[in-house]
DNA sequence: TTTGTCGGTTCATTATTTGAACCATTGGTT
DNA sequence: AACCAATGGTTCAAATAATGAACCGACAAA
């Protein structure tokens, strides 16, 4: 791994859960040594994209990262045109749809919006991390990426999040055959016990997975034609954005048309 | 200056105005050899920094500072706060408000507000960087900067935006001393022409300045009353924002009261 | 006092970064 | 078709920068 890995990596501990971590708790983190992830967060610092908080003197992520997130929105306004997406799928739907992109390793959302119509929803974290055995949107990606990822996840850790969650690398992979049949994964109970929730891959331009859409209702809701009407706008909009994004479905996914 | 700095430093040269970049400019553009360029490149991208677009080979800002920017924005909702705070002040004056952060020895515009009510104003663009000499941001941020800093800004070059640029260090030095009397910065044209701006730095939990919240109006539209205002309500803002985030202005400053 | 943390620093050893030269392609010119 | 000047990407010996064990002083708890 190279010296600017390393620093990235860094990053990769800061989460919702914990924003501010100090060096010892850092470098025992990411296994680096002490002097090494100081001088890696010094640099990091200098360029602004960890601070260090006022009271104690542990860091947080710094502004810069804002700097950059305004240029990329700027480029590729992905989340702009997610946003409305998505509104439009939560509006058919009435329940909460959110997207959900492949960085890496791992999967984080990116964006969601809940329909007003219910009461019960189900809510969503920013920047949550999902887990690809036990989410419809890890398994629609999961699906469609690359062997060796597959393999590489599949070895890894499978954390039992709930009494559903699939964590038998066999039995996932069957699962991940039928999402790659039909281009449409689904998940009751496997990351909340009372979610059931569907997701369809999003693709780029090279027809690489790039992450999942997704949408996710209380099970108690989930009837027939609750799922059908799911399946069908879910395909229709994340179809439609990979579109738009300038990306393509590998060849003969847009012939499935999200069929069961 | 560390691999890591190096490979941030290739981010930086990423601009609205130039989103996506070839290897061999970026190369150019940032004085690394072609190879390490590459390589440093190659490595952010591992990281969902940068990424590769799909026509061409080009490389543009990646996802993953999407995710680190909504984790920012919920540890430190500074954007947030900023907006509702230049909206308000915008209210106020009519005019168009704006803030920067500093970042190392940057100065990058976060956000803005515009005032509806006159059909000119001043418009911004995104994380647009400002020259320290020929803003009243830029002067402000100076203004409370450490020493070293205002050596290393001013022995750099100093281009003459306009033809009332500030560009002789030991005028600006005279300039910076007013601003520290009075908290408050102020510029006629510097960095276009028919801009009059009033700044008033923010600052950290340490007492550190982190960037600048400011009001631009044309030139013509500047009235004794219409400054006044805007003094007056830009130190209020400043000064509350200072406070929002858990800074501190430095001893005396706040005595100041932003008084000419 | 002792013990165990913390953030930060040092410096000889080591491993990584570096860059000139080199591909294979591509697109424009003659 | 031949040529040229770009492009993105690759190689490898030489040079440089990263590394980590040990060490500070400061603080807190026992």
């Amino acid at each position: 791994m190279g010296t600017v890995a390393k620093a990235l990596s860094l990053l990769d501990h800061f989460s919702r859960a914990r924003s501010e971590i100090g060096l010892s708790d850092l470098a025992r983190l990411s296994g680096l040594n002490k002097a090494t992830t100081y001088r890696l967060l010094s640099e990091l610092q200098q360029g602004g994209f960890v601070e260090q908080t006022g009271s104690g003197r542990e860091y947080r992520l710094g502004p810069a990262v804002l700097r950059l997130a305004a240029l990329r929105e700027a480029s590729v306004p992905l989340r702009d045109m997610a946003a409305q997406s998505l509104q439009s799928l939560s509006d058919a739907t009435q329940e909460t749809a959110h997207l959900s992109l492949l960085q890496g390793d791992r999967l984080s959302m990116l964006t969601y919006a809940y329909s007003p119509r219910h009461g019960t929803r189900v809510t969503m974290e920013d920047a949550q991390i999902l887990a690809f055995h036990a989410t419809s949107s890890g398994l629609a990606v999961l699906a469609f990426s690359p062997p060796e990822m597959i393999d590489r996840i599949l070895s890894g850790p499978l954390d039992k999040r709930t009494e559903d969650t699939l964590t038998d690398p066999a039995v996932i992979r069957a699962v991940l055959d039928g999402v790659r049949r039909t281009g449409l994964a689904e998940s009751v109970g496997g990351f909340e016990k009372d979610v059931h929730s569907h997701a369809v891959p999003l693709f780029d331009a090279q027809t690489r997975v790039i992450g999942a859409m997704a949408v996710a209702a209380p099970v108690a809701r989930m009837t027939a034609d609750l799922k059908a009407l799911i399946r069908r706008e879910l395909w229709q909009h994340a179809t439609g954005l990979t579109r738009a994004l300038g990306g393509f479905p590998p060849d003969g996914f847009a012939a499935r048309g999200g069929a069961a």
